[in-house]
Formats: C-alpha cells, sequence, structure tokens
DNA sequence: TCTTTTAATATGTATAGACATAATAGAAGA
DNA sequence: TCTTCTATTATGTCTATACATATTAAAAGA
C-alpha cells in the first residue's frame, strides 16, 4: 500500500494512497478501510499520523468513520460538477484574444417590481448597464446587468467606458457567494442586432446573482451566441 | 471571536470562527489572521488544537500560510461555481414528476472515426443508444450515447426498454471522473420531430464523457429545449 | 429464550514536547 | 553601501499519552 514519494509526509502519504485506491475503484463503497491501528504498522507511525490523513478523507466527504466499526468508503454524491465561469475578459485574454466591453446603456434608477426589488429593496436605488463584449473586435456576448447601489455605492461614479462592469466588480467587492443558472434561449430582436446574428439564434444564457455577506450585490443575464461560447466542467465524483 | 456553541469541539469552533469573518469581509484577502501563539491564548488551548483548525482552513484554500511570516486570507480563486448536473430520472422524480424513457435506437458496432476512437479505441466493441427522456409523459430531452463494451461490457445484455442508460450505469459503474461541457444548439428535424417542437427551436445540449479509473465509459449528448430544463449553481467563492 | 448489563473497541479530541524547514530581520563583514 | 551570514520566528510534522464517546459483542440475569 505505501508508496515512494519521498517528498511528501507521512500523513499525506497515506491519505493519497487511500484516495487513489477509492477513485480508482479499488476500494468500494461500503468497503472498509484497514483501522488506524493497522495503518500505524503499515506506515509507520503513530496513530495521531494516521487519524490526521483519515480524518482529512473524513471530511471531503470520501469515507464515513463509525466509532466502534472502523472507516467505510463513502456512497459518493450524486452526480455534480464544478464548472468554471470565468470573468469573460480574463478568460478571453488568457486565451490570446484581444478583448473590448462596449458600453450600450446604462442608468441609475429605483428598483421597480419584484426582481429589482430582491436585489435592491422596494424603491430602493440601483443601476441598470448594458453592453457588448467583444473578442478580436468581434461581438462575442451581450450582458444586462443590475447593481444595487446600496451594496456598491462607488459605482455611481464609474462611467464603464471601456472597462467591463464585471471585471471592475471583481476589483471593488471582495469575496462573494453566487448563484448560476443556465439555460438556453433564442436571441431576441435587440440582442441579435447586436450580436450580428439573426433573431432566434440559439444562445447560451448565463443568469448570475451575487451576495456579499448576505446582501445582494448584482444580478447579470449574459447572452452568447451557442456558435461562440460554452461552459466546460472538470471531473467529478459521482453518483447517488 | 470566541463564539459560545457548546456542542463543537475547540478546533471546530476556531475553524467556523475565522471562515465566518472571511465569508462575511470582517477578513479580507491579505489581511493577517492571528498568528498560532495568540489563538493559543484567546480559546485556551494546545497549539496542535489551533494548528488543525488552520490547518484545515488551508487545505479547503481560504488563507494561506507562510512561514515566519504569518497565516493570510487568500486571495480567492477564479469564478467557479459547483453545478449540479443529477441524473434525469432521479431529479424529475424528486420533483414530484413521473418519468419515462423511451429507447429510438440500439445498436452494437466497432468504432469508427476519432471521437468514437477516444472512447473504444480502433476498432474497439461499443454500444450506441438513442432515446426520449418524458416527464409526465410529456417529451423532456434527447439522448444519444456511446458506452464503451470493453469498459462495462454486461450492458451488451440489457435491453434498455424502460430504463435509462443513465440510471442503469449509475448501479453498475460506482465512482468515476466525467467532464461536461453546456452550450446551445438549434434542435435539428430529427430531434425536433421526438421532442414535438420545431426545428432551431433554441435547446442546452449537455456533453458528458466519463472515465472509470482512466479507462473511458461512456460519452452522451442529451439535448433539452430552453424553456424545459435549465442547470443551477450552488454557492461559491469568486474572484482572481 | 429473551432482555439487560457490562466490557471491549475504534474513533474523536486534546495535550505537551520535539525537531524540521522556510523566510526574514538584523548583524557582521567586505 | 552592499553583500553575506546568522539568529529568530512561525509554521509543518510527528510522537506518546490521555480521556471521552459511540457502538457492539458478549456475559449475566430473569
Amino acid at each position: 500500500m505505501a508508496d515512494s514519494n519521498d517528498t511528501l509526509s507521512v500523513s499525506e502519504r497515506i491519505r493519497l494512497d487511500i484516495e487513489r485506491q477509492i477513485l480508482s475503484g479499488g476500494l468500494k463503497p461500503d468497503d472498509r478501510i484497514p483501522l488506524e491501528r493497522e495503518l500505524m504498522e503499515i506506515y509507520d507511525c503513530s496513530r495521531m499520523t494516521v487519524n490526521k490523513a483519515v480524518s482529512e478523507l473524513a471530511s471531503r466527504g470520501l469515507i464515513v468513520r463509525r466509532k466502534r466499526a472502523g472507516s467505510f468508503v463513502a456512497h459518493p454524491p450524486s452526480d455534480s460538477t464544478i464548472l468554471d465561469i470565468p470573468d469573460i475578459r480574463l478568460d478571453l485574454e488568457r486565451k490570446g484574444h484581444t478583448y473590448g466591453y462596449e458600453l450600450l446603456h446604462r442608468s441609475v434608477r429605483t428598483a421597480k417590481g419584484p426582481e429589482e426589488g430582491a436585489l435592491a429593496g422596494k424603491g430602493g436605488r440601483l443601476i441598470e448597464l448594458r453592453g457588448i463584449h467583444r473578442a478580436d473586435g468581434q461581438p462575442f456576448g451581450h450582458e444586462r446587468r443590475l447593481v444595487s447601489l446600496a451594496a456598491v455605492p462607488e459605482i455611481e461614479h464609474e462611467d464603464f467606458a471601456g472597462t467591463p462592469p464585471g471585471t471592475w466588480l471583481l476589483g471593488h467587492v471582495p469575496w462573494s457567494q453566487a448563484e448560476h443558472r443556465i439555460f438556453a434561449v433564442g436571441a431576441d430582436v435587440g440582442i441579435a442586432a447586436h450580436l450580428e446574428i439573426s433573431e432566434g439564434t440559439p444562445c447560451l444564457m448565463l443568469e448570475r446573482r451575487t451576495w456579499l455577506n448576505g446582501v445582494p450585490v448584482t444580478h447579470v443575464w449574459q447572452t452568447f451566441p451557442g456558435d461562440r461560447h460554452s461552459f466546460i466542467g472538470a471531473l467529478t465524483r459521482r453518483q447517488a
């Protein structure tokens, strides 16, 4: 079971050995992994060292520990994946494209209706921004964004000529919680004209709401023509 | 800084106290958190107890630890989210719908072309399945799936009349790695007819490739009309 | 035979001490 | 002044020990 990698600490080696066996299918759900005492002997170390490795696996959800019984490979959670939804500017520039943002509309006003009320509070003030993201000069996607002025008052003095609002917010609101929804729509007349596609062209729409410390910050709708953008999810564990 | 919750262990309390301060914005990126010695005194416990809490935060990526300098709040990684991509049957039944799968096509053959070759190996055998997912009797989505017979030989004796292949695989292939891609397409003639929508209707397409222990298992394309399905991503950390 | 009690067991958490290692501030030297 | 060395500092890892707690197997009793 032991490995021959010398740069790792003992507890990391134990953790990785077991993790690899679980992820490779060598250990299946409900299989028991060796007891702490047994691992102590296998790796010739103390129980605290074993415990650190095995506790880490438990906290990551790969195993379940039961007193008096031992540690067992967990049943993987239902399928989920980590989806990368990067800032558009960063993403494009990383891929070697030039990026541009063209502001179409900017207005400061009071919140109307339930959707805007949820963001800024009933009668609260918000800023609405609409613009086009460009990659190498070509229209890449459309963005409509509402930002609560209560949450980000300094945004009122920013004109966003050239700077995309997403990038600006990244620099002004540290850490946050977000909720995403991804669906397919046909481009409406207005958006189609700006993106230089025909009405009804299948587009990916990403809706995102962001909170900072429980306070709503922004609500965005980004529209990308189906042939210009997709979202890619990395590895994941699986199964109910 | 201390909390008054008695059911938690000391190290959990330390971890949660700090975690809350980071996520709430009370501690910002590059801020230093108290040294281990200081936390020992604040929580009246030993260094190992503090170390367990703080190491856990480091392993979760919330803080960065530097010898001789201290521990600092990390810069959140670029925007990513955990997207829930559940088994369709489980998802619909959980939401109170009846679920049905209608098999349209089933064939066993050898792999042709680079895409199929990547799955089953050049000249390797695979099974191709096409079918319709139904919610409350109505067409909900179309699925085309290739499965490597080398990876899952027992699938050859399964006829999938009624059982969706995804659910069947869930029960036969434990743990796995997957790669997802989500994009928007217009429904083609064949799929449109089966889904009872018009050609070109915007659809969400989910492409998924799955491996077990590095061996390719299955490659799926699922097509959902834009008005019938979306993907929802939960909370996340943020920022480059 | 069935129920209750007891003892054994594996994990959960915590301690104090030890030595290693990386990074730096400051001292010593050129 | 600039470079080099050294001591200090905070974290990284590990050990041996201790007691708590949940669970279960076995013993004791009805």
